[in-house]
DNA sequence: GCCTCTGGATTGACATGTCAACCAGGAGGG
DNA sequence: CCCTCCTGGTTGACATGTCAATCCAGAGGC
């Protein structure tokens, strides 16, 4: 935390040159990652990212299917977002909806046929676009450090700016 | 590096659960970081990343005037978003499209005051949303190393995965 | 002159994301 | 019973991106 850190970072309060340059190296690069993974994965299995985590967590769930908010919650998507989604991969015949029988309320999302053998089939392309794009080029220390930073990232939004809404209300 | 697997790199084609975890954090994590970013700005300044870019390209060229290549050139987009972008912000009035009269064909971009306030305004909280979510979680080594890391990353981007075609068409 | 080729830029169709509004079915509370 | 409030999900409007097609104005070839 803030108490821990030297004098170095005081009273200033926007970035140096150095930062900034670090943190747009870390920003496009990543962006351009996604990119070129993104047309990779759209020419050899004709699916998106998001169509892949979908089928992924369908693939894993129990009987190959899942209610419309755990499969969000899964995946770490907003409501709306999967709500669109899951209608352009219906339409795709990737996966179906249907009323769920056994509780009120939920939608079922299961996976098709068709929606099962796009993602078999998509699945060593894309790891082996993974382990091309991202594996090969740095060292295991660099790999090793990479999941660190972006760990210790990760806690530093969830905790000081967690919702921009503080949570305390009663 | 790990000793517990061994140096049998050679031949493995996929990535290892390690490897993989590494990945997810990464891109995740980036994704989490645009997208708070994304909204940080948008409260306190209405703009988009994408109006930043544009208009700092802007703020700093010249005459606050860009071709529209040139521009692209400078901010690494491709034309036709770029086009589409430019149209939503003349929408709004942040800048302009004229014929140029210099030269045949292009047209040039050219910031409205309204723009450079708008600019002016988001330049301090954009810097300071950085600042607090990206050089504040991090070490000086960390930070270090993810500028390390991002540059490897883009240099073999660069190299070995190219554009999908070879350009070495004569 | 006419035809084609090429480079700069726009356009249209569509995929993807976000935000806010809405809907439908219970659960409580009066 | 009626009203309100939640929860789970959908929808519409709109911003953003990509791809392919198009347009337009020279430059060359004939």
């Amino acid at each position: 935390m803030t108490s821990a850190t030297p004098a170095r970072r005081k009273g200033r309060q926007l970035p140096t040159a150095e930062e900034l340059r670090a943190w747009r190296e870390y920003i496009e690069t990543a962006e351009a990652l996604r990119s070129r993974l993104t047309s990779r994965l759209q020419v050899e299995s004709s699916l998106s990212p998001g169509d892949y985590s979908v089928l992924l967590a369908l693939s894993e769930a129990p009987e190959r299917q899942l209610r419309s908010s755990a499969l969000a919650a899964h995946i770490g998507w907003e409501r709306s977002r999967l709500s669109h989604h899951l209608g352009r991969m219906e339409r795709r015949g990737l996966i179906r909806r249907q009323e769920c029988a056994t509780e009120r309320g939920g939608a079922e999302v299961l996976l098709t046929p068709a929606g099962a053998e796009a993602f078999r089939r998509s699945t060593v392309p894309h790891l082996r676009a993974i382990r091309e794009l991202f594996v090969d080029a740095l060292t295991p220390d660099q790999l090793r450090a990479a999941g660190e930073i972006a760990a210790a990232l990760r806690a530093h939004l969830d905790t000081r700016h967690a919702g921009q809404a503080p949570p305390d209300v009663p």
